[in-house]
DNA sequence: CGAACGTGGATGATGTGTCAACTATTCCCG
DNA sequence: CGGGAATAGTTGACACATCATCCACGTTCG
């Protein structure tokens, strides 16, 4: 365990167990290596990166290829200035263009352009392989239900009460019922 | 159902089965919206930022307070690069300070001031106590335990084989060594 | 009608991560 | 000794995220 005893530990112990402690670190630094990988292959197997993938495929899920700047938002629970910038960038790579919200003359339309289609069309086999070869080819089916629940739990606990509160969101729905039942959408 | 059949679902489909897909969103919202939390906690509750907790926590465990900058990206698994930036900034805001390296002259110190040593021991409770709160309260046991491996085995297939070839790091060695998590240090 | 307030969205400043050069030193080998 | 090659580290350009602020439009209510 190359367990150094820092002079931390006594510190720490007093709030984490030790088998919490190490599955912490080994989650977090999971985590933060499969983020960096994905990214990386995403980049060098195509021409998005994994924020463009995640706008494209809202865009791409939506009957017609077009959602409003705020919706995209509460979709991916990004902040709204976050959805505006990156648009500006994929819009001026032709990925997207928007487009005025004739209803309301306030809003906007985020909208996937054929450039922006044929970007994600190709993407999106190599990052589900990707996905596939460092994840779930890794697993046993009880561990993917357990990532799961853990998952589900973990995200609950952030988006209810005064965490949801804390982070004054566009407030995004019921945490679980924007995941469809088998919507294809891989959010990733 | 609601199922929308959307277009992707089909090429998705080739790759990852109905509960792979739903593991696998479960976890890519769960883990950036922790992310998100803990980020926004730690500047809250402190004056610094997740990244410069993990460089201070090496620079604390280590026994003269002082490391290698290629050193600290071995241990953080960063790039040289994002070391040399985040230490800049870090510098100017007094919480560590450079120090030339008398052995070899191309190399330098990174070591800890009195500013980020208090910095860090104000910060590591309440973050650990974030954590805790977030995270450990929410899994059974058995859960904690599934986390740790689900974290390993995944963890392990990135940094071997030819995946950890294509990243080309400064090779850091045994996988699961020293995190950047939680400890600080009141002597040492 | 019109003032007050809420909402949809854009913008600019700032901090951060990545990539590709680049400098300076040390190592290696003849 | 000299001349690459490797190593340690920095720098600049760019992509990205966040925050606060701002503006335009819409809603409500007097």
């Amino acid at each position: 365990m190359m367990c150094q005893l820092f002079p931390y530990a006594e510190l720490v112990t007093r709030w984490l167990e030790a088998e919490q402690q190490r599955a912490w670190r080994a989650y977090v630094r999971m985590q933060g290596e499969l983020n960096a990988h994905l990214s990386r292959r995403m980049s060098v197997d195509s021409e998005i990166s994994m924020a463009d993938f995640a706008v494209l495929v809202q865009l791409t899920d939506s009957a017609d290829a077009r959602v409003r700047v705020l919706e995209l938002a509460r979709l991916l629970h990004w902040e709204k200035s976050r959805i505006s910038h990156h648009v500006a960038r994929m819009e001026k790579r032709g990925l997207v263009r928007r487009e005025d919200c004739g209803s309301d003359g306030r809003g906007s339309f985020v909208v996937l352009t054929g450039l922006g289609r044929s970007a994600i069309e190709e993407a999106a086999p190599s990052h589900a392989e990707t996905v596939r070869t460092l994840v779930f080819d890794q697993l046993t089916d009880d561990e993917v239900e357990a990532l799961r629940e853990i998952s589900e739990k973990i995200f609950t606990r952030l988006t209810t009460g005064e965490c949801a509160a804390v982070v004054a969101r566009c407030d995004a729905d019921d945490p679980m019922e924007v995941v469809p039942e088998e919507s294809g959408c891989p959010e990733a």
